[in-house]
DNA sequence: ATTTTTTTGTACCATTTCGCATTAAATTCC
DNA sequence: GGAATTTAATGCGAAATGGTACAAAAAAAT
């Protein structure tokens, strides 16, 4: 029960702990076995692609090599994995777009490359598309659970706000007309994103999803 | 085990069977205790509310008035079942709308009503709003089976035409601008759905769900 | 070397789950 | 009324599931 593909031990330092915490403070007992931070990414994956319910502590298990006890002992029980794999996913997301999202570009540059960045997330995985987190499995789980409720909303509307500004800059700039509404388009954004996370999902293949980033795009920004 | 609630005898025959099916041909061995239409409906209601995986054929039982065995013997297995409940969903919602989609009708009230009963749809549901059965269940199915797969990408691409046509006569009629691409238009219809579907999984209350509608119908449409 | 501390690995428990075998009931046909 | 037929109801059984107790193991501290 060890964790095989541990990543080259040089590599992907996980940096997200408390920035300045050099090397191991020496901890006192047996050492782990496993690295917590793959550890989460392969539950991630696993709930992703299987959601809540129909992944068992066992496929965590031997998805994460970590042996049940260990992994209850770690992250808390399914429900408490599967919170903390939503936020990792969350911040994975945000973090591969916010920079664009931030970027000095045209209106239409800005969006296409949101768009190819979905969907090479909602594309890739070894077995088969992956699809959103958010929409996939999150927002079943959100009708009956008020924390990944939240956590849902939040997420949508953080996206809905990240084009909201998108847009408002754009029409600043004059790079959309007069009468364009930054809101409304923002909330058509999120809907495009959250239609090909839908049809990744269906085995729709790239191209199509393509087209329509690209239909959207153009009836958002208007006539070339 | 009975079923409880049974429809008001007169009332909502379900007009499925093959047309001329007139009175009962009198059956031979003991007569049924359950109406498959009625028992069928419950299992939609379960399988939206929670999904494939977290429905347990007890819940199905219970909720339909029949055990398993007669479960069993009636429609099969959990997937058989799972899949005739989603068959169900996809003609009671294309029931729903087709009359829309033939109207003779201005583009901005077709849409505006179209929308207004997919609100409906996924809004209603006594333990909180039920959101799309494509969107929400079938779709984290899809990705490893491919029957639902393809009833899936069936509904999706049933739904793209729709919408489609409906841009296309409009802008035969005149109602929209030269350059205006009936296919783009026509998916991002499709994603307005999507998104009011999820986001009414997130319990975003209707009144924000209207507001996204009208925008999104503002910019398909073009000024008013 | 011994103790202390932390983690691992095995094994277990109670419950749930799916599916089916079997018996009892209700109805029609003869 | 009795045979045949169809369904209901009970309940079994093997497997899976979420969770945990407990002893062995591996490291630092003394």
């Amino acid at each position: 029960m060890v964790q095989k593909n541990k990543q080259p031990p040089s590599a992907a330092k996980p940096q997200a702990a408390k920035a300045a915490a050099p090397a191991e403070p020496k901890r006192r007992g047996r050492p782990r076995a496993y690295e917590p931070d793959v550890a989460l990414g392969r539950a991630l994956e696993l709930f992703r692609r299987d959601g809540f319910a129909a992944t068992s502590l066992d496929d965590l298990s031997a998805a994460t090599g970590m042996n049940r006890p260990s992994l209850y002992g770690a992250f808390g029980d399914k429900r408490a994995l599967y919170i903390k794999s939503y936020q990792r996913y969350r911040d994975e997301a945000r973090a591969a777009m916010i920079e664009i999202f931030r970027a000095e570009a045209p209106l239409r540059d800005r969006l296409a490359r949101i768009y190819a960045i979905a969907l090479d997330i909602y594309l890739s995985g070894a077995s088969g598309p992956r699809g959103c987190f958010t929409v996939m499995t999150a927002a079943s789980e959100a009708v009956s659970d008020p924390d990944i409720r939240a956590m849902v909303l939040e997420g949508l509307t953080e996206m809905d706000k990240a084009f909201s500004t998108c847009f408002r800059l754009a029409k600043e700039r004059g790079e959309l007309p007069e009468g364009a509404d930054p809101i409304a388009l923002a909330q058509l954004a999120s809907a495009t994103i959250h239609t090909i996370a839908i049809r990744a999902r269906a085995h729709v293949p790239r191209k199509e999803l393509e087209a329509i980033v690209q239909g959207a795009i153009d009836v958002m920004c208007g006539p070339k």
